[in-house]
DNA sequence: CGCTCCGCTGTTTTT
DNA sequence: CAGCGGAGCG
């Protein structure tokens, strides 16, 4: 496949210092140098510390880069320096990142740093993925593969396994193929073989199958001639070991080697990174052979090869360790994924006598901001402990903006209304986020941003290749590109339908395996045969002869063109066409939008194996609009103004994450909170609510302990409008929730914003200060951590956020029918679960008075006066 | 073989 | 509440 053609050749440098070095650069050199005081143009404008980090080209370097310290910079300038230098040629740096968009981001701006030329010679320039993708054609028949295998995606692994569950004869009900793919992908994120994997891991699948499963799947793979994303790390990894002088040779290539996330590292990756940057023979000594132990066993295990001595009789030419890594450890926020923040806290063990430096100016946020960033990771243990800085003292600068709502609607209309000020102001939407901790809190603003009229974008939503009719379209493509893809004929023999259903495709399945061919093959056989009836018969052939004649086609005819030809003839499209469902237009869109797509690439193939490794893509980012998105899918990026809704208890830190990750867990959680604050440059609004709707239901919430986390000195405490007072007094005049929200009139004027953190109608004003809270905060120490973080619920199906039966209420009505609004009740309801009849009346702090019109353990349907119909749970109501 | 209905399960995401 | 997958029926 291609991705392999546009590679340089391969040992062709000579193994010469700065004098061979391409005249290109060279005289880019020279020119770069000729600043006064001798420094590089690209050199200027750096701090110290960027400097250092810069220039400090020899040895093991660990450069800590807080949030918004130039951490990109340091690393492009960095290649630029080791270029302009002339200490390598490009094709012997090896960069590695963690996305494409990052890899592509750093070779832009090495571009510009150095020349565009410059670049296109970095090979070696990418994504874990796409070298070890690189490494692994060029090494394959070591693997047991050939060059021109196909990289499988999550669904077709899926599908395999259900397979291979199968065959075992197991239930594959029971032993879901979904949790055999995580389990695998656990394995492989670890560097663990079949013969490796703890022996608990192994018994725990399938009666005990799990090894056995693992080692068929392999298998498997190798037939087929693919491997998964994991493989990809992992064949190299166990090719490096088992073959020293593969290994050696590119301890020879790479002179640089430089890492971006380095927090981000899984032990997988962390293994590849240690082979590489070991000095020569040191690559397979007997314990690292041997099934991999855990982390301590790797941390003790000293780097091989003397430091800066001599090298070793016999070795050729030593290879220095001349490795980079630039990571934050406060912003390791993928643990649930596999990353070991270890692997960066354990840097000056692995790598002794490194260099660590740290970058703790920030250039990007106010000193408020920062503030409360880092009075909040403060919190954490176990971190390298940096203080970001900022010489940024401007009076006029906002202090960071804590807000409470009465539910979600109105979150999402309090933070409507304020990007609209914010855009009356003449700021950008581009330049303000919502930042979300999970993707179910977008849905509020979306709906809310379209009532407005206000222009959204929603970043990392279902990716385009993830799509099924992209999918789909791919699998014809993949099958044209290489009949052996068995996978992708299994996905589309019978799409669009043409009657040939299981039966059939376990016959050609079946003797494809007696035959030794690929499925297509065999259908071919089988369509020729008089096994099957006529129908399936008919259908079969057709099949055959379409990708037949598509195969040929392939030699002649340009691909694009080509795939458009495969879609109609198959009558994919018009599959689509005949389709009535609402979105089958936009998939007729989307399957334009591929083939246009694919005019980038020279080939089929080369546009497959991109698909395979990219699989998203390109954003429209032309017109103005705020971004909402993940907070995950935010690091990195940075806006001018910021909004963190959903601070609350059991959705951040969230639930899971605390019950399953325990003390780390949340840990991890405050990384993520700070990866949150610190996106903001000038501007940050954190909200949290009441109420929040959960799975239908609606539920109490208390705010979130990170709120407590933030320094006064730094925080406004702002009411969010009239959270707690005015017009959200559940009493007032019957002006509470009719659940749409419409017919509520705005309660801000235009100048709403400015109202913030102004007295407000006699309410309270002041979240923190209402009694409510500060009891609150005084019983979560015992009330919530003896409570939350256990599932042991009886009555309670799920424990969402606020109170359940763990005895803790917020912002309810107290049981003997005194109301205190927007106060947190610490009340006990261990008592009588649902001690409601149907016909009861009951009174419900958001919606009021009611009767039960039917109850469900403990969810109760109930009409109410004023709102209407709904489902909430038993605690939140009181009998009147 | 294909369609419909029921029931279950609900973080975070890259490659 | 909603989206998905499995079971079961026509």
């Amino acid at each position: 496949m291609s991705g392999f053609s546009e590679d340089m050749p391969f040992f062709d440098e000579p193994n010469a210092r700065p004098a061979a070095a391409p005249s290109g650069i060279a005289a880019r050199a020279m020119a770069a140098r000729s600043g006064q005081n001798g420094a590089p143009d690209y050199l200027k404008g750096l701090n110290p510390e960027q400097r250092l980090a810069v220039e400090t080209t020899e040895g093991p370097v660990l450069v800590l880069a807080g949030a918004g310290t130039g951490k990109t910079r340091v690393l492009t300038t960095r290649i630029a320096h080791i270029l302009a230098t002339g200490r390598a040629f490009p094709s012997q740096i090896l960069a590695v990142t963690f996305t494409n968009k990052a890899a592509r981001e750093m070779k832009q701006r090495i571009g510009h740093l150095i020349g565009e030329g410059n670049v296109e010679g970095m090979p070696w320039l990418g994504t874990f993925h796409s070298i070890g993708v690189k490494l692994l054609r060029r090494h394959a028949e070591l693997a047991g593969l050939k060059s021109d295998f196909t990289i499988l995606d999550t669904d077709d692994v899926v599908r395999l396994i259900k397979q291979l569950i199968q065959a075992e004869g197991l239930d594959d009900k029971r032993w879901p193929a979904k949790t055999f793919a995580q389990m695998l992908d656990n394995w492989k994120n670890k560097g663990l073989g079949p013969d490796e994997i703890p022996e608990g891991d192994a018994r725990s699948f399938g009666n005990g199958k799990g090894r056995q499963l693992y080692k068929a799947y392999q298998e498997r793979l190798q037939t087929l001639n693919s491997c998964d994303f994991g493989d990809l790390l992992y064949h190299p990894i166990r090719i490096f070991r088992a073959y020293p002088d593969v290994l050696k040779e590119y301890h020879r290539k790479f002179k640089y080697i430089l890492v971006d996330e380095y927090q981000d590292t899984n032990t997988a990756q962390y293994m590849w990174l240690r082979l590489l940057a070991q000095r020569p023979h040191a690559g397979r000594s007997a314990s690292s052979d041997s099934a991999e132990g855990r982390k301590p066993d790797r941390a003790s295990e000293p780097l091989r090869g003397p430091r800066g001595g001599p090298a070793p009789a016999g070795a050729e030419q030593p290879v220095s360790v001349n490795i980079c890594c630039v990571g934050d450890d406060d912003q390791s926020i993928y643990g649930w994924r596999g990353a070991e923040v270890d692997n960066i806290l354990r840097f000056d063990k692995d790598f002794p006598g490194a260099t660590i430096i740290r970058l703790e100016r920030n250039y990007r946020s106010t000193a408020h901001i920062l503030g409360a960033a880092s009075h909040l990771i403060a919190h954490n243990e176990g971190r390298f402990g940096k203080t970001l800085f900022t010489d940024r003292d401007d009076p006029e600068d906002d202090k960071v903006h804590v807000h409470a709502a009465w539910d979600s609607e109105e979150e999402a209309r309090a933070i409507g209304d304020a990007i609209e000020a914010y855009q009356r102001q003449k700021h950008n939407l581009n330049d303000m986020a919502i930042l979300v901790r999970a993707s179910f809190q977008m849905r509020a603003f979306e709906d809310r941003f379209i009532t407005l009229g206000l222009n959204y974008r929603v970043i990392g939503g279902p990716r385009f290749y993830e799509r099924l009719e992209i999918r789909d379209a791919l699998a014809f493509f993949r099958v044209v590109a290489n009949s052996g893809d068995d996978l992708a004929f299994e996905r589309i023999v019978n799409t669009p339908k043409r009657g040939l259903g299981e039966a059939t495709i376990r016959q050609i399945h079946d003797t494809a395996r007696a035959m030794r061919v690929p499925m297509l093959e065999a259908a071919a056989t089988l369509a020729e045969s008089d096994e099957l009836k006529p129908k399936p018969r008919a259908a079969l052939r057709e099949v055959a002869a379409n990708f037949e004649r598509w195969q040929k086609a392939l030699e002649t005819t340009p691909h694009t063109e080509l795939a458009e030809t495969i879609l109609e003839e198959s009558g994919y499209t018009d599959m689509w066409k005949n389709d009535r469902s609402a979105d089958s237009p936009g998939r007729l869109e989307n399957l334009k939008e591929l083939i246009r797509s694919m005019e980038e690439y020279e080939s089929l193939r080369s546009f497959l194996e991109h698909v395979a490794l990219v699989m998203d893509a390109e954003q429209n980012a032309e017109q103005d609009a705020v971004s909402i998105m993940t907070l995950h899918s935010a690091k990195g990026l940075e806006f001018e103004t910021v909004f963190l809704p959903g601070w609350e208890e059991g959705l951040f830190p969230h639930q899971r994450a605390l019950d399953e990750g325990g003390r780390s867990g949340l840990e991890e959680e405050r990384r993520l909170a700070y990866v949150g604050l610190t996106r903001a440059k000038k501007n940050l609004h954190i909200w949290f609510v009441s109420n929040r709707l959960i799975h239908g239901l609606w539920q109490s919430t208390i705010p979130s302990r990170f709120l407590d986390e933030l320094p006064e000195t730094h925080v406004d405490v702002a009411d969010g409008g009239n959270s707690y007072g005015g017009y959200g007094n559940p009493y007032g005049g019957g002006a509470f929730a009719s659940g749409r929200g419409g017919g509520r009139q705005n309660p801000y004027g235009a100048s709403r914003f400015d109202n913030v953190g102004a007295k407000d109608q006699g309410s309270f004003s002041n979240t923190y200060a209402t009694p409510g809270w500060q009891r609150a905060q005084a019983n979560r120490t015992e009330a919530t951590d003896r409570n939350w973080g256990t599932r042991s619920g009886h009555q309670v199906e799920r424990i969402g956020y606020g109170e359940t039966d763990s005895g803790y209420g917020a912002g309810r009505t107290s049981v003997k029918g005194r109301t205190i609004e927007g106060e947190l009740v610490a009340k006990s309801v261990a008592d009588t679960p649902s001690a409601f009849n149907v016909g009861d009346r009951v009174f419900h702090q958001k919606f009021g008075n009611g009767n039960i019109a039917a109850i469900d353990g403990n969810k109760l349907t109930i009409d109410f006066d004023k709102a209407g119909q709904k489902r909430v749970l038993d605690g939140f109501v009181a009998p009147v």
